[in-house]
DNA sequence: GTCTATAACTAGATAGAC
DNA sequence: GTCTATCTAGTTATAGAC
C-alpha cells in the first residue's frame, strides 16, 4: 500500500483521500480505521478527533465525492431545460450521466463508491446518501416527462433507473470486461459510451412508448 | 432474529441456509459465524467442522445458489437454439433472464448474493465465481451472435453485460423504488416484467446494428 | 459428530500526557 | 492538535472432553 502525495494538506483532508480510496478499493467494512491513517500518514487517533467515529468518516466521505457530481447534474439539466432549444429525452439523458462519466474519467473512487453502497447494507448510511438523490430524481423524472409524454411515467422512472444500474454495472465491471474480450470494451472513450448510451436508451425508452402500463 | 425452519435437516444444510440468508441480508463482511450458527441452531464450531473456514463456507453458499440457475438458464438456451424456429434474440435474452426472475421470485437472497459479489472486493471469492460464469458468457455471446449478426460482436457482448446490470440494480432496488413511487414498479409480475425487458432490450441491441463499432 | 473452553488476533474508541 | 497506551468487545479457529 503506497502512501498519499500528501504535502502539506491539512490533516481532515489527507483522511478523507485515504479513506476514500481504501473504501473504494476494499469496502467499508473491509477497511479498518488503522489502514486509513497509516495510509494518510497521520496518527490512529486522529480520526476520532477530527471526525467522530468511523460511520461519521464514512458519511463524510459519500457526501464529499456524491455532491458535487449532483450539483453538475442539476445544473446541465437546468441548462437543457432553459438554454433554447427543445428538451430532449436526449439531453435529459446527457445531464444524467454526462457528470458521472466525468467523474469516473478521473477518478475511478466515485463508481467504487457507488457500488459499495449497493451491497454493503449499512441501513443508516444508506438513507442518508439516499436522502441526498430524491430530489435529484424527482427533478430529472419530471423533465423526461415532459421530454416523452407518450411513454407512462411509472415506465419512464423505471427505465431511467434500470439505465442507471447499467452504467453502474458496466463500469464497475470494465476491467474485468476489458479482461474477458481485450479491445472490445465501448467506454474506453467517455464521449463515445455517452453517445451510445444515449442512442440505447433513447431507443429503448421509445419501444416503451405507446404501450399501456400494466398497472392501473 | 428469527430462527429457520430447520426440522430435521442435516448440519451442513442447516448452516448453509442460515449463512445465505444473512449474507444475503448483511453481507458477507457483515456476518459472523456466530450470527450464522446461532440461525442454524448449530454449535459455534460446527462451521470449521463440516466446512474448513468461513472461505469455504462463503464459496459453498454461493456455489449452491448459482449452478442450479446457470444450469437451467443452458437448458434453455439449448432448446432455443434446437427446438425448432429460428434463434431470436428475444429467446436469447428470454433463456438469459427467465432463470433470473424467476429465482428471484421464489427467493430473493439470489439477487442480493449477486449483489454482494459485486461489491465485496474479495478478489479469491470473485476468481472463484467468475470461473463459472465464463464459459456460460462464451455460449450466451455465441448465441445472440447468430440471432443477430448485423450487430457488432463488441456491443453485443457489451450490451448484454449491460442489460443484466439494469436487471441486477433494478431487482436489488425493488424495495426502495416501490418506496418511492408506490405502484408504479413493473416488476411485480415476473412475466410481465421480462416480456417489457426482452421489448427494451432488443429495441436496444437493434438500435446497434448497423453502426459500425468505434475500435478496429 | 457435537460440545465447552479458550487461544490468538483485530476492531473501534478513549484517557491522559505532551 | 497530536501522540502513546490501553480498554472493551468482537472475530476466526482449534484443542480436547464427551
Amino acid at each position: 500500500m503506497e502512501t498519499l502525495e500528501t504535502a502539506n494538506k491539512p490533516t481532515t483532508e489527507r483522511i478523507l483521500e485515504a479513506a476514500e480510496g481504501l473504501f473504494a478499493a476494499q469496502g467499508i467494512r473491509g477497511t479498518s480505521l488503522k489502514e486509513i491513517t497509516e495510509l494518510a500518514e497521520v496518527n490512529i487517533a486522529a480520526v476520532n478527533y477530527h471526525f467522530r467515529s468511523k460511520d461519521a468518516l464514512v458519511r463524510a466521505v459519500f457526501e464529499r465525492s456524491f455532491e458535487p457530481l449532483n450539483a453538475e447534474r442539476l445544473r446541465m439539466l437546468g441548462e437543457a431545460e432553459n438554454g433554447g432549444g427543445p428538451l430532449t429525452l436526449e439531453r435529459v439523458l446527457r445531464a444524467l450521466f454526462e457528470p458521472m462519466l466525468r467523474a469516473w474519467q478521473t477518478n475511478r473512487n466515485f463508481i467504487l463508491l457507488v457500488g459499495r453502497l449497493q451491497s454493503e447494507p449499512d441501513a443508516e448510511l444508506t438513507n442518508h446518501i439516499h436522502g441526498l438523490y430524491v430530489p435529484l430524481i424527482e427533478r430529472f423524472l419530471r423533465a423526461a416527462r415532459r421530454a416523452a409524454p407518450d411513454v407512462p411515467e411509472n415506465e419512464l422512472f423505471f427505465w431511467i433507473h434500470f439505465l442507471f444500474g447499467g452504467v453502474v454495472y458496466t463500469l464497475l465491471n470494465s476491467q474485468d470486461m476489458e479482461k474477458m474480450h481485450p479491445g472490445q470494451n465501448p467506454i474506453d472513450t467517455t464521449e463515445a459510451f455517452l453517445h451510445d448510451l444515449i442512442a440505447f436508451g433513447t431507443a429503448g425508452l421509445r419501444s416503451r412508448s405507446q404501450s399501456q402500463p400494466r398497472r392501473s
